[in-house]
DNA sequence: GTTACATTACTAACCAGTCAGTCATTAATT
DNA sequence: AATTAATGACTGACTGGTTAGTAATGTAAC
């Protein structure tokens, strides 16, 4: 605990302490990182600039991570969360229809991940791959393949129980992941930089693909 | 000079000799700096490798185009074709079923754009977009609007028609150009980058999409 | 031989990563 | 309780390498 705090003296206005505070410096730092890799893309944003948000100074940054790129490396593993085993339990649970299931995964995933710092990954990811192949590769085994596979269990039980049309799996899952991805582009891309354009309601975005997803466009004959 | 040259060793098959092409240098380096941008991002692009993509020098690159932010732009124009009158009359023309019509309409769009290079420029301006704000409102209007406007003129068309169930025309949009916009993030990133993981094949991905739009997943009752 | 395009060599700015030194904190001593 | 010594988290000026942009020089075309 620092001494301004201890005597009580305003330290808003005052120049920032010096504070010792091994815990807690990778995880700010990790979360600095996100944000502005996030923001502005992995060769664009400056290591002293992370460290600066995180309320430090660069030497510190690298006294933590011992370079850029593992500062990198260690926010997209610190993002991802084996919350899968998790979920699937879930949703072996799950008693209703397998539509209304469909419609529970996607609004519990807005809710949990979408809406979420966490979401911020998936766009980097999609944003670096090609700088990043390996952190790709172990994004698409790590998040991308078990998240897949969630939703083809979903579908298949669709289908096992008579409620879903015979469905060409490897394909139908991108029915459910494809609008999952585009909301989460929206957030952090042109719906972060031109928000007047795009005022994007993410539940009637939901509500709207779900309807579609489960009915389709055309009437009922 | 290099070595070779003063030697006078055959330069054929070394290096392309200097040429004065005036009229085709612009294209070409804008051609040139279109891959590499969407391959590694702005930041990440240098002018150099641009240039000698271009099989030019960097100065020469400098003699076209004032700034590296300047071919970003010119790039972005470049591919910016306003096609969507011709198309607005194509689809005016269309005297099927709208079904057919949403059919053709995400087809011809994958031949037409996003089987293309043109389709780059959607992965560029989107992970770029927080780094180029003007830009990105640019393309808003000049690409995305229209684009939209167009389907939701299709969609209108089939409610109108009595084919399509009503439908919230703001959001319906969405599940016909999400899953375009996934399916070029997926050729351009991660697919580009890990194709044994990702052995995406357009034609089916869109069949199967449209399939699952168009009747919805559920059995009819 | 003059013009216009192209190249090479250069400069200035920027930034990842380093390291000698600082100071808050804690432990030991009186 | 007060003083001193030891520790190690933290700092920021510095370095070396990189790169956008420029200027001097070269060369093909007319």
């Amino acid at each position: 605990m620092s001494l301004s705090k201890l005597i009580g003296v305003r330290t808003d206005e005052v120049q920032a302490k010096r504070e010792r505070r091994k815990e807690a410096r990778p995880g700010e730092l990790l979360d600095a990182a996100l944000d502005l890799f996030v923001e502005k893309g992995f060769a664009a944003t400056r290591a002293e600039e992370v460290a600066a948000r995180a309320g430090v100074s660069k030497g510190t940054l690298f006294l933590y991570f011992p370079s850029k790129e593992e500062l990198f490396k260690a926010v997209v593993r610190e993002n991802i969360s084996g919350r899968f085993k998790e979920w699937n339990e879930e949703f072996q649970a799950f008693e209703g229809t397998t539509a209304e299931m469909v419609r529970a995964c996607m609004t519990i995933w807005w809710e949990r991940v979408g809406a979420t710092k966490a979401s911020g990954i998936t766009k980097l990811i999609i944003s670096e791959a090609r700088n990043f192949p390996d952190i790709a590769a172990f994004y698409q085994q790590e998040v991308i393949a078990p998240g897949q596979d969630l939703v083809r269990r979903i579908l298949k039980r669709g289908m096992d129980r008579g409620e879903f049309r015979v469905l060409d799996l490897d394909y139908a899952t991108f029915s459910i992941t494809a609008p999952m991805v585009f909301l989460i582009m929206m957030k952090h891309s042109l719906g972060a930089c031109i928000p007047q354009d795009y005022p994007l309601d993410p539940q009637r975005y939901i509500a709207s693909q779900v309807d579609l997803l489960l009915d389709g466009l055309q009437v009922r004959k």
